[in-house]
DNA sequence: AAGTGGTCTAGACCACGGC
DNA sequence: CCGTGGTCTAGACCACTTG
């Protein structure tokens, strides 16, 4: 097998994997090739080989057993996250069945108030860049995300920033900054104004809140966000699987 | 040194890199001893001690830069569950910084309803095992939790079963199966009559319900769950770092 | 340039499960 | 018993960051 030079040997063997149990080549219940014929197969190590099974069976897509063998996990496909990952709003619609988009909807500089500057590890008062955005699954509204960003990350000016695109460019591309590390703390709550008035459904219902904490390379924080999750449309389920 | 043939080396290793976290040795901001030292000073393969900073790593202890070092992550005692670890309440209230018990409330042999019976893969009337419990973090009561187990898969006498341990070890002792996988869904409600005559706090509050389907070793499911929880109190908050 | 973590190899032995 | 996955070793080279 002749790889190409962009990702590393185990992502190519576990995306194949993942192709082949997409395309159902190996099916649920029926065992899938030991670690040995796989690594014959592709003329890798049989490390390499399992540092692909690995990363498959932590996000609970294949089920291993020693003495036994490796399974494709009939039940992974309904759950919408994997991993903890609450903050990637994006995969969170796209595990939903949903085709994911976002609707910029305001950004502005002000200064961080108390509790802002706090969490960002800021002075008060220090500006800040405050982005609101409205996420659709389909056409149908269903996260209202508030973040905040100190200013003093910005590389480009604010005029120039997207706000349409993947939180993961924006920070690549405006703050030159990589999302290392993320603290999401979920909340029960009602909807308020602000969030009612672009979410559908009553005031005063009951929904989701995700607080979100961003860490960057140097452990930190890059940004914070309240994110509105309309969890009567959008599922929030996270599977885990041991070892 | 002379490690105890009682766990894997790897985690011999990790153990003691968690002490010393946990004692000060290594503090958040200063290098950690590379791979090399590290696998120099324990007398074991640079792979092993990769093995043991891998699972580190993993749950956010530790942040690893390529080029760079290995650092202690400031931030990780902000969350209280990793590993989008849900299901295990106990770890939950005890990653919140509470004395974690659970009081037993009522086991009652009866039929499954039909939803009941899809989601366990049984034929509905088919007799499950209703276990209701409450959990308390150090004196206050915070999760109502609500289990339905397939009677069939029981392997002693209903009677015997304490309601007051650990789910893992209910599930161990008394039906002779391992929990592999979990899915857990998370909505938000309003505080209803059961749960509210329960935990503290009005009825028609908002509360977050933790729906969790658990599944055993031949990847059925075993069981599900109802967690009434109190995010007034309890804080349900998830780490995830980035490689 | 030196040192770090990231990847990979080719071996070995062990623990466990099914036959 | 045999084959499976689980662990471990002792090397090698690469990619990246920092001084």
């Amino acid at each position: 097998m002749v790889f190409v030079h962009t990702k590393t040997v185990s992502n190519q063997v576990d995306e194949i994997l993942l192709e082949r149990i997409r395309e159902g080549m190996y099916l649920p219940g029926i065992r899938m090739p030991s670690e040995s014929e796989l690594s014959d197969e592709f003329g890798v190590s049989r490390a390499t080989v399992r540092t692909a099974l690995a990363k498959l069976a932590a996000s609970g897509i294949i089920l291993r057993k020693q003495g036994d063998g490796t399974y494709v996990n009939a039940h992974i496909h309904e759950a919408s996250a994997q991993f903890g990952n609450l903050w990637d709003l994006v995969q969170l619609i796209e595990g939903n069945g949903y085709k994911p988009s976002i609707k910029f909807l305001t950004i502005e500089k002000r200064p961080a108030c108390e509790k802002e500057a706090l969490v960002l590890a800021i002075d008060k008062g220090e500006d800040v860049i405050c982005l609101r955005r409205l996420f659709y699954a389909d056409q149908q509204p269903v996260i209202f995300a508030d973040n905040v960003i100190p200013y003093s990350l910005l590389k480009t000016p604010l005029e120039s920033i997207d706000g349409s695109l993947h939180i993961r460019e924006i920070f690549r591309n405006y703050f030159n900054q990589r999302i290392v590390f993320a603290i999401t703390d979920i909340r029960s709550t009602v909807m308020d104004d602000l969030a009612g008035s672009y979410l559908s459904g009553g005031l005063g219902r009951s929904i989701l809140q995700l607080q979100v904490v961003l860490y960057g390379r140097n452990n930190l924080p890059i940004a914070t966000g309240v994110n509105i999750f309309d969890d009567a449309i959008l599922r929030l389920s996270l599977a885990q699987a041991w070892f």
